[in-house]
DNA sequence: TAACCACCTGACCGGCTGGTTAATAATAAA
DNA sequence: TTTATTATTAACCAGCCGGTCAGGTGGTTA
């Protein structure tokens, strides 16, 4: 008892303050990139000495993982999942309605993996070469097979699973410039749905869906 | 003659050293960031000294903004055009074919404007205020027109153009991870014609026009 | 020849960077 | 209480940052 006592209460302090600093250091890369984010700026916006920082990441890169570590757990959480028995147009909408929600939900995390890929993604090369990779194979020939059976047009299948995410990532990492062209100030709770049933629309007809 | 001549061939070693210093600022801001590239790494990349780099350019931003502008420029051709008189079918055609070959051609300028965009578009919060947003109700009442008179499918407008943006850009911003997903190590010419043919059938039948 | 001027660059500078240390405070365990 | 562990932070450091400057070079004009 004592040892998981003991384990639990030292470690709550240490989670909280992982916590702050790892929230403070997501909004700093974001805003400034990982170079421009400095170890003392994301001291100032947790609030914490930046000593403080390094005693519980021992330097920066250490931060910017534990950071990209927690945005690929979105990402992968976000990435949906499309079921085989399910039919081509419920699988779909699905995964069209799981990446909005998600983009809308934590734009930071997808903002971050958007910088990382555009820098030539060096913090992640394995992640898309195993992971990813198959996860589109295996997912591009569940589409075949519906087109091959007649359920839906022929499309390439990794073709379209490239339009899915880049349609759906773009409302949070163009966050800025959809909203200034809007005339918006922030996004509503309507908004996410009005693009979860537009992107289904769309491309549902354009896969001969609808 | 005297003047002219001298204007022109002091103009001559200008031009040439800045478009050398430009093409390398443009690389080290899309690998690094903007305070990932450093006047440094920049002088190395253009093999000039650190002072002749601070001799055509006052400053770090002052690249940085020449950069910039050299992209917006990019934007601008690439953008397209939208003209009332084609139709939608023909015009939407045209629109995404102008895009991808863009971002194709100029996946580095992409990039940046990217990067800007995800960054709180600080350097260019007017353009896209002004010009941008004006283009977009310009062709947004465009698709308008056409919906009403039965021409296309009723989707909406904006969406649609955000959804063509998107889609055609990533394949210049997101080259890194579709690259690694397909297990290939550069896009042939083949593949621009091959995604333009595959954006245009889907999101050509998504609008009703197939 | 002499004066001029665009071009070039090594050497330098203050300030900020990521990171260390050592001393102290707080907390938990005995 | 005593002891051990963990948490905190001011002070410090070497190195790199953007940027300046003084002193060149070589070609053109008068």
């Amino acid at each position: 008892m004592s040892s998981a006592n003991q384990v639990k209460k030292t470690g709550n302090i240490r989670a909280k303050s992982k916590v702050k600093i790892l929230t403070a250091a997501r909004t700093e890369f974001v805003l400034q990139g990982y170079r421009g984010a400095t170890v003392q700026s994301i001291a100032d916006r947790a609030e914490l000495p930046k000593a403080n920082i390094l005693y519980y990441f021992k330097n920066k890169e250490n931060i910017y993982h534990a950071v990209l570590e927690h945005t690929l757990q979105m990402w992968d959480e976000g990435i949906g999942d499309i079921e085989a028995n399910e039919g081509p147009k419920v699988a779909i909408e699905k995964f069209i309605a799981a990446k909005v929600r998600m983009s809308f939900k934590h734009p930071e995390a997808s903002k971050i993996y958007a910088m990382e890929i555009i820098q030539g993604a060096q913090h992640l090369k394995d992640y898309a070469r195993t992971y990813q990779r198959q996860w589109v194979r295996e997912k591009a020939k569940l589409f075949q097979q519906w087109i091959d059976s007649g359920e839906m047009v022929n499309v390439d299948p990794v073709h379209l699973i490239f339009l899915i995410w880049s349609a759906t990532q773009h409302y949070a990492d163009f966050e800025t410039q959809i909203l200034t062209i809007m005339n918006r100030a922030d996004f509503e709770e309507d908004d996410v749905e009005q693009v979860i049933a537009f992107l289904c629309d769309i491309i549902l007809r354009g896969c001969g869906l609808i």
